[in-house]
DNA sequence: AATGAATGAGCTTTCATTCAT
DNA sequence: AATGAATGAAAGCTCATTCAT
C-alpha cells in the first residue's frame, strides 16, 4: 500500500522522541521552573501526545532522574575536560567550570541540584553514585595538591571538597535565583566570589 | 497592662486564625516544599475553611510573602542579637548565626531564599529592601574589621559580604537539601566549611 | 464622650448609603453586565463590608429589583415629560425618548428588560405593575392617534403598543449589544430604524 | 458507502460525546441561562467528568463559540429554505422563520444574540463573517423587491435589514425573556408584530 | 511505537449569605 | 447602623496517569 509510508519518516520521531522530550523538557525547566513542569506542556511542545512520554519515561519522576543524569554526565564530562596538572591550577580551573556550567545551563542545574529530597529519594542509587564523582575530582584535585605541598588543608580532602562545593553552589544558585544584587553581579563578582573560596587553600 | 483584659475571648478564632494560618502554612513547607503547599491543604490543618484564609491574606502570594517577611525579621533578630564589639569575631557570630537559623528554620529558609525568582518579583519592595538589611550586616562587619586591619579585603565590603553570603547560603541549602554526605555532615562539617567561607578575610 | 463623634458623619453615610449602594451597583452592571455582579465587588467600591448591604436589601435580588423599579421610574419620567398634544408626534417623540433612555442608561435597561426570565420571577407582583404603565404610554398615544384619525391602527392599541416597544427594544438592546455593525450604527441608523418601526402607523 | 461501516462501535463515547455535550449545554442554557452554564453541570448531565469536556472544548468560551456557529448555521439553512421568488413574500417569509427559528431555540438564540459584548469579543472572526450571512439574506430580499418596484426603500437595503433585524430580535428576545404580557402573546401577536414591522416596506 | 479518550483529584479563587458583636 | 469572621458551594481549569486500540 501507498499509505504505509516512508519508514525512515518513523524512525525520525521512533527513537528521537526520547532525546526531543528529554530536550523540551530542559526548556520548560528554564521557564516555569519544576512545578511549571507537565507532561501535557512538554507533549505539546515535542508534538506528540501526552501518553507517547510514557512510552519512553516510566513517569514523571523517571523523566527528572533522566535529566539529573544526563546533567550530572555532562558536567562530569566539563569538569574532566580541566586538564591541567599543576593541582592548584586545576582546582582553580575546577570552580570556574563548574560555575559556568551551572549559570550556561540552568535547568539542569535546577533538577540536579535543586530538587526537593523527597523528590530525590527515588534517585536510582547507582546514577547517585555517579553523581558523587563530580564533587570527588574537587576532593583529588585538593589531595593533589596537598600532597605537594602547593594547597593547604585544614580538613580531609573529602571534607574540604565538599565544603568547597557548597560555596560554589550558593554562589552558582544565588545567581539562578537572580537574588544577587544587580550592581553586583557580573563576571567580577564571580571571579571574587571563586576567589574567595579558594583563599582558604592557599599556602602562605 | 489593662489592654490586655479581652484578647482571651477569641483565642481559637479572630486575629489569632492569621497565626494558625503562618505555622501551619511553615509545617507543610517542611514536608512538601512550596509546591506542595497548597490553600486547601493549609484550611485542613488549622481546621478552617479554604476560604477563611483570604480573609487573612490576599491570596496564596500574599501569604508566602508574609512568611517571608517575618522569617527576614527573624533571621534579622538572630544576626542583630550577635552583640560583639571585635569585627572579626562579630563575622564569625554573624556566619554560624546565620547558618543556625537556616537550619533550624528550614520552612522560612526556604521562601526566603530558594523561590522562583517569578514569584519573587512580585514580592513588595519595602519588604525586599528590609530583607536586603541582614546581608547588609556582614558588610559592615566586614567594613569595620578592614577599618581595624583584622580582616583582610581584597574587594569593596559589599561585594565580600555577598561573596560571603553566596558561601553560607550553599552550605545551608544543601545541607537541608540532605545533599551533603551523611557520613560527612555534621557540626564538625558545619565548622570546617564557616572556617573555610572566613579564611579569606584572616590577615596573615 | 468625645468619640460619640458628629451625628451628621453618621448621618451623612447612614441613610445614604442605599443611595451608594444603588449608584455603584449600576456602575458595575456596565462595565461587567449582571454576572459580573457581587455583593463583594458592590461593597468594595462603595467602601463598605458587604454585611452593610443586607442592611439594607435584602439580598442581591431585592437589590437588583430596586435598580429595576428605579430605572422604571426614570424611565417613566422621561417618557411623561413628551408633552406633546398631538398624538403622531407625541409617539414619535416617546420612541426616540425610549431609545434615547436606553442607549444612556445601559445599565437600568440591562436590568430592567434582558434579565433571565427566572430572576424576574420573584419580581414584586406592584412593581411590575407600575413598569407596565411605560409600555401603556405608547399605546395611549397609538389611542388617541386613532381616535383622531391621524395613526393608522390595524390591531388595537395594546396589541400595536407592545409590538412596537418590542421593535423599539431590539433596536435598543442590539446597539448596546454592539452587534450593529459599527460602520451602521449611528444617528442616522437610529433615526432609520425608528422611522420603519413607525411607518406602520402612517396614514396614507 | 465502504467508510460506513465502523462508526457504530464509539456510539456512546468517542466522536459523540461532543455532540452529546452541545446538546446537553443547549439543555442548560434554557433552564438558567448563560451564567447558569458551568463546566460541570454539563458534565454531570451527559455523564462524563468535567476533564473529559476539555478534550472536546478549549474551554468554556469555546464550547460556547461551537454553540454559536452551530446555531447560526442551522438559522441559516432554515432561512435559505425559504424558497421564494417574489421578494415580498420572501422577505415575509424570512421574518416568520426568523422569529420561528427564535422561539424554537431559544438556547441557541440565547448565545447567538443575547451575549455580553465582551464574551463576543473573542468570537473568531471568520464565524463571525458566517453569522453576518443571516442578516444580508434579508438585505438580499429587500434589494430584490426595491428593484422589482415591489418593496420601497427609504434607506440602503443594508440598512433597512439591520433595522428590521432589530425589531425581529426585539419581537423574540421579549417573547423568550416572557416580558410580552400573557393575555396579548400569542400567534396573533406575532402575525401582528411582523406585519408591523414589514409595513414600512409596502408600496402604497 | 503511538494515540485519543477518559478520569479523579486537585488547584486558586470567588460567590451569596449568616452570625455574633 | 455597621462590621469582621466565617463558611459551604461552586466556579474554570490543569494535573499525572491509565486503558483500549
Amino acid at each position: 500500500m501507498t499509505d504505509a509510508a516512508p519508514p525512515a519518516a518513523r524512525t525520525e520521531t521512533g527513537a528521537d522522541l526520547r532525546r526531543l522530550i528529554l530536550d523540551h523538557t530542559r526548556r520548560l525547566l528554564v521557564t516555569g521552573g519544576y512545578d511549571g513542569l507537565s507532561m501535557r506542556k512538554i507533549a505539546r511542545g515535542v508534538g506528540c501526545s501526552a501518553t507517547s512520554i510514557y512510552l519512553h519515561f516510566e513517569g514523571k519522576d523517571a523523566l527528572t532522574h533522566a535529566l539529573i543524569d544526563e546533567g550530572m554526565r555532562r558536567l562530569y564530562a566539563e569538569l574532566d575536560a580541566q586538564a591541567e596538572d599543576r593541582p592548584a591550577r586545576r582546582l582553580d580551573a575546577l570552580c570556574r567550570a563548574y560555575v559556568r556550567f551551572g549559570l550556561a545551563n540552568p535547568e539542569y542545574y535546577q533538577v540536579m541540584f535543586q530538587l526537593h529530597p523527597e523528590r530525590m529519594a527515588r534517585y536510582p542509587p547507582e546514577d547517585y553514585r555517579r553523581a558523587r564523582r563530580n564533587v570527588e575530582l574537587f576532593g583529588e584535585a585538593l589531595a593533589d595538591g596537598a600532597a605537594a605541598g602547593v594547597l593547604r588543608l585544614v580538613s580531609s580532602p573529602d571534607v574540604a571538597a565538599m565544603a568547597l562545593w557548597t560555596a560554589l553552589h550558593g554562589l552558582v544558585s544565588l545567581l539562578l535565583a537572580e537574588r544577587v544584587d544587580a550592581r553586583v553581579a557580573g563576571d567580577a563578582f564571580i571571579d571574587a566570589a571563586v576567589r574567595q573560596a579558594l583563599a582558604a587553600f592557599e599556602v602562605q
